[in-house]
DNA sequence: GGATTATTTTAATCTAGATTAAAATTTTTT
DNA sequence: AAAAAATTTTAATCTAGATTAAAATAATCC
C-alpha cells in the first residue's frame, strides 16, 4: 500500500487521471461523470481510481487544485516578465489559453466548489480569490502606468475571468479551433482595455 | 390531476420552484443539490416538486429553457430597437443582464445541459446555437456600418456570452452589487468592439 | 527465480437521494 | 357547507453509482 519512494510513475497515472476526469466534468458535467465514465477512458475498472484518489470529492478537488496552478502559473510567468500594465495581461492571457487548450488540457471547469468538503472548498475558494486580486493588481497597475484605461478593476476582472473560466464549455480538442482561439483570444479580450485617444 | 383551466396560480407557484432551483443549482452546483433543498426554499416537502415537474431532469431542462427565453428576449429588444451594431449590442447586454441580477432572477447556468435526455438537450444545444449565430449577427452588422471593429465574430461572440454565463458564478443577489454589475458591465464588455482611430 | 511491493480486478456492500403510492389537507366551486 | 378539484404530506420503495474487501496479476528488487 505504500507508495513506490519515486514516486514518478505514480504521479504520472495520478495525472493522467486527473485529466480524465476534468475532460468528463467539462463534457459530461459533474453529476453525469462516473467514476465508471473516468476509468473507461484510461482503460481501467472503477475501483482502480481508488488507488489514485480517496473518493470523487478527493477527484474533483485535484482536478481543481490542478486547474488553479495553471492559471498562478501563467499569471507569474507574465508578471515575472515585466512590461506595463496592458502587456502583462495579454501576456498573462496567452499563456493562460495556451495551457488550457494545449498539452496541459483539459483544465477543469471550477463548477462544483461547492460541492467540495469544506476544508477543500475554503482551500480552492481562497486560492482562486487570491487569483482574481492578482488580475486586479495587474489592471491597476495599468491604469497607473498609463497602458490600461481607467476602469471598475473588480467587474472588469470577473468579465475577462468569465470568459476564460467558459472556454472549456465550447473548445472540445480541435486543434484547428486551438490555434484560432490562442490566436484571437488574448486580443479580444484586451482590446477594450487598453487607454486610447478618442 | 388535472390543473385548474386558468393556470395562472400554477404556473406561478412553478415558477417559483423553477427561480429556486435555479438558486440552488447556481449556488451548490446541480449534483450538489437535492430536491430536498429546492422544497426548504419553498417551505415545502420533496415529493410536493413532482406536482410541479416530472423529475429532476425536467427541472433542469425547464430552468435551462427558462435562462433561453431571458436570453432571446433581451436580444429581441435591443434588435426591434433598431440603431447601429455596437448601440445593440450594448443594448442586448444591458437588458440581459439587467434581467439576469434583477427581480427575475436568478437565472441558471447552464453548465449540465449534456445530463438532460437526448430530447431536451437537442432542443436546448439547438436554441442557444441559435442565440449565439444572432449575436455574431448583430456583430457582423457593427461591422458593416462601421460602428464594430473588424475581428473574428465567433471568438468575440464566446468570449462575451463566456462572461455573461458566468455571472451567477460569483454575483448572489446582493443588490448594491447589482446595480454596479448593470452599470458597469455593458461598458467593460463592449468597450473593445468599439472603432475608434487608433 | 523467489520475495516483496505496486497495481488492478472481481465481487460485494452501502447509501443518499430520486421516485412512487396513498392518504391528508387545503382551496375552490356551486 | 358539501362536493370536487388542487395541493401537499407521510411513508415506502428503488436504484445508480460510490465505496470497500479480498483476491489476482504485474512489476521490481535482491
Amino acid at each position: 500500500m505504500a507508495r513506490n519512494p519515486d514516486e514518478t510513475r505514480f504521479q504520472a497515472q495520478r495525472d493522467r487521471v486527473l485529466k480524465a476526469a476534468a475532460h468528463c466534468f467539462n463534457q459530461k458535467g459533474y453529476s453525469g461523470t462516473s467514476l465508471k465514465n473516468v476509468a473507461d477512458m484510461l482503460g481501467l475498472t472503477d475501483p482502480a481510481l481508488y488507488y489514485y484518489v480517496r473518493n470523487k470529492e478527493e477527484l474533483v478537488y485535484l482536478c481543481y487544485v490542478r486547474a488553479a496552478d495553471v492559471g498562478r502559473e501563467a499569471m507569474q510567468r507574465a508578471v515575472a516578465e515585466g512590461g506595463n500594465g496592458i502587456c502583462q495581461v495579454r501576456q498573462y492571457l496567452r499563456y493562460h489559453i495556451e495551457i488550457m487548450v494545449g498539452e496541459r488540457g483539459p483544465i477543469a471547469i471550477m463548477s462544483e466548489i461547492p460541492s467540495l468538503k469544506p476544508e477543500h472548498r475554503d482551500e480552492v475558494l481562497e486560492v482562486s480569490r487570491q487569483h482574481s486580486l492578482n488580475f486586479e493588481k495587474i489592471l491597476e497597475h495599468g491604469i497607473a502606468d498609463g497602458s490600461i484605461h481607467s476602469c471598475d478593476v473588480r467587474m472588469t476582472g470577473n468579465a475577462i475571468m468569465g470568459s476564460i473560466n467558459w472556454i472549456p464549455k465550447w473548445y472540445h480538442g480541435d486543434t484547428k479551433m486551438a490555434e484560432k482561439i490562442v490566436a484571437e483570444f488574448p486580443g479580444v479580450l484586451s482590446r477594450g482595455l487598453e487607454k486610447v485617444s478618442r
